[in-house]
DNA sequence: TTGGCCGGAGAACGGTTGTTAACTGAACGT
DNA sequence: ACGTTCAGTTAACAACCGTTCTCCGGCCAA
């Protein structure tokens, strides 16, 4: 494969990725669109035209983050899914988001802020991501019993409900900030019972 | 009162509303938290300094399109979840948040987009706003009989479900754009739809 | 070992930003 | 009628911005 791994290479990585922190890092407190170039090559330590070495733009800049804080996650999401009985899935699924936001706050403050921000390549690369994990979850549910005599629109409708619920509960619970986490997290399980009580008996 | 009419206060209101619906405008395509002082005043056709007349700063502006876009609200959504039968209560709401969509896109866009957006006080006016909204639908909710054994706090639950559903359908009313409205709006009654059953299974 | 490649540095550019101070003139209270 | 208030103007400030061009020096393939 093309995956060459010279010094060079690695160094050019290294400060690509130092500079994504360090954005990632300056983004908790100001939204993209207002996000300067030199202020993110300032805090690595580079010249600012070093910028131009690894990103074209900040909107590309931001496309780049939305692919590392969601890009990794197709995985993780079916796995919590695959619970069968209702109670532990929302479990898990609440366990999953609430672990997403402890190890990397940063990144899900940023989805929830530019997923309606100023920057329109971001808003869509977000919105593409999201789609995508609609239908990973439908996929999921389709392959359920509980599902069965669903129609394929109304699972993806139901997909969505699951996928935009667990981007607000990760807002809220970054809200809610240390000692809150308990009662947001206990918010997101009641809710996800009210969604699972409708999704029961969405056929009678 | 201290509803003085005269000249003066007409004219500083009519340049302070023209501030106004200039940032609102400029905001379309970008947050809040890049709008810059003379971006506004220059789309207006007056000074820089005019605007220190109206405003400390672009955190305050944003505080009074806040209150400019959701005060007047909440007359309106008491008036629409005043409805006794569940599917005809589902179609008053998305008509409503339809509507409102129509009739003042611009509003609505920077709602969804500084909901999580950079700017402190603006987040904080917004969530506070919403919050208002939660406890009116509570308490709409509580004057109805099918909420006969509901907890208080389940009944809040719900409630912010609503809301939050609320935002979430004319965010993607707003995306859908001229055309996909149908669509969007269908969509969204079908949501309404499972919460509905939730809500009356949650008792079982 | 040589010669090209290329990530990064440096300097300079035209333009924009928020904020200050002093000033103007029309509406205002008396 | 007269002095005051005050929304808006003008001018200037230092600081910052994105972008271009030129140059340096270490990696790298031959």
């Amino acid at each position: 494969m093309s995956h060459t791994v010279g010094i060079r290479q690695a160094q050019k990585q290294k400060t690509r990725q130092a500079l994504l922190d360090a954005a990632l890092q300056l983004l908790e407190e100001q939204s993209l669109s207002s996000l300067g170039l030199r202020e993110v090559t300032r805090a690595v330590g580079v010249a600012p035209t070093a910028f131009y070495r690894h990103f074209r733009d900040m909107a590309d800049l931001g496309v780049a983050l939305v692919e590392e804080a969601l890009g990794s996650l197709h995985l993780m999401i079916g796995e919590a899914l695959h619970e069968p009985r209702d109670d532990a899935r929302i479990e898990r699924t609440v366990a999953l988001v609430a672990e997403l936001v402890r190890t990397s706050p940063a990144h899900v403050r940023f989805i929830a802020r530019e997923r309606h921000g100023g920057v329109a390549a971001v808003r869509a690369a977000i919105g593409e991501q999201l789609d995508r994990f609609g239908d990973e979850v439908a996929a999921a549910f389709a392959r359920e019993a509980e599902s069965a005599g669903w129609s394929g629109e109304d699972l993806r409708m139901l997909a969505g409900v699951y996928v935009d619920h667990m981007v607000m509960t990760a807002s809220s619970l970054l809200e809610a900030g240390p000692g809150g986490e308990e009662r947001a997290g206990a918010l997101a399980r009641r809710q996800l019972r009210l969604i699972s009580l409708g999704r029961r008996h969405w056929l009678d």
